[in-house]
DNA sequence: ATGAGCCCCTAACACCGTTAGGGGCTGGTT
DNA sequence: AACCAGCCCCTAACGGTGTTAGGGGCTCAT
């Protein structure tokens, strides 16, 4: 009952008028449209995929995730939910459009520099990324399903990295490795602190707040939480960042050759 | 025996009649029960927020955190919804709750071995606590709240780098490094490569379906991710995984004099 | 006996994702 | 001209969700 489901699969082709049959666009990057509206009313904004996924952006950015709604996406493009149906598959489907979109914004850092610094450029971006789109980091969570947009990025980075001199091997893994962090690290620090926030609590008080709760804890059994409290709530997140970034650029530079750093 | 709880920040105590005012265990350490049933009929199972939290994580392991909902994990204590939001705030509560109860099945590596041993020990631990439990991964995902079992694991960890010679401020990042790392690995290990998932399709025919993708890419806008088709679709994720701890542990060997490598 | 506090209940609200089925409107074929 | 096929949207409804209001017992200390 509640998922499940999936009866569809591709087959049940019973032909019948209701069920979805093709869609408009499959295709990953091909463009699939037949043309454009030859004559006629040119004006009309004919309803894409693309546009579905520009509108779940702007309700995604003044509801958030938990606030996005197929009726609210609906609603944004001058439709009825069940009309998103013919469109996409499910929400599912329409969150897939909706990461694409995000990643669209994103572009490659300058080629110059060692290729420190231009990985250290990927990550910052990526970073700002994850946390200039409201919940983006949770929209791009749980999905990997790469957008068009995704792999240029990645197609980008790995030949940077390949010209830097790592393996083919280690230039996809790294790739991981830097997505994996960034990704978690942004889920991280975008995740509430307390359940003392979303109300008025400024970042810095509830911070203090945590770190009163670290020192006021039994000195006994918890004899570093309480030293290192400070630093367990060190309040610039940049700071963090970072330390982590700059120590995955160390590990990866074992990999290299000394003479290529 | 942690019984528990965090939570709270007292305020609001309107002391009206119909809103919530304390709920049982509002304290930090202390036991809260003031005894245990004295007499009378003994065996009365005596719903606490500790049961409400295991019933949570049996709904979780059958339904998935999708098919989480209050009636269920009511229903699975044996009483109505509603009834929850006398032990609970709100849902978000709950999965706090359910969050800590995860953590509680975690236990630190051993205390033997290097420095590196024992990190590497706690990232590998950390991710099969989060591949163990379904769905475990995306609960934490949004959420630092720290229960109290992470307390115990996070003064654990600390301990040991210190005693492996990080500074008091390395010691408090290199944490956050490690968790969120691991966490976005195990988000993108789990996140369904492709649309065809979750049905039939085992996992090695979904990879090399993606590696056919990658491949049939056009070559001259994509030279890189034809080329690194097979390393980028590493079927074995045990390999991505090592690469990456390792790449870490040598990012933090840098921050030690040599003699403690 | 009274009242306070605990703990659960029934009903209901507004909203959600999704499906069934239908109805126009277009363009091409017979 | 008539027809059909496909596109694209609609209304209505299903079962489910989180959450609140209000009430009713039941246990205790006064």
């Amino acid at each position: 009952m509640p998922e499940n489901d999936t009866t569809t699969t591709p087959g049940t082709g019973t032909a019948g008028p209701g069920s979805r049959s093709t869609g408009p666009g499959t295709g990953s990057t091909g463009p699939e449209r037949p043309a454009d509206t030859p004559g006629s009313t040119a004006a009309a904004p004919a309803l894409t995929r693309e546009a579905l996924a520009q509108a779940a952006l702007r309700v995604l950015e003044r509801d958030g995730l938990a606030g996005l709604s197929m009726r609210k996406v609906a609603a944004e493009v001058g439709v009825k939910a069940a009309s998103l149906y013919w469109h996409v598959r499910n929400k599912e489907e329409l969150l897939d459009l909706l990461n694409d979109a995000i990643m669209a914004s994103a572009e490659p850092p300058p080629r110059e520099g060692d290729w420190r610094e231009q990985l250290r450029g990927y990550c910052w971006r990526h970073r700002s990324l994850l946390r200039d789109n409201r919940d983006a980091a949770k929209v791009v969570a749980g999905r990997l399903a790469p957008g068009p947009h995704l792999f240029g990025l990645l197609e980008d980075q790995l030949d940077r990295l390949r010209e830097a001199g790592f393996s083919d091997a280690h230039a996809a893994l790294t790739t991981y490795l830097l997505s994996s962090f960034v990704q978690g690290f942004v889920l991280q620090e975008q995740s509430p602190l307390s359940a003392a926030e979303a109300d008025g609590a400024s970042r810095l008080e509830v911070v203090s707040a945590v770190r009163d709760r670290f020192r006021a804890l039994p000195v006994e059994t918890f004899p570093n939480l309480v030293d290192l409290a400070a630093d367990l709530t060190e309040p610039d997140l940049d700071v963090r960042f970072e330390f982590c970034v700059e120590r995955i650029l160390d590990g990866l530079a074992t990999l290299l050759p000394p003479e290529r750093r």
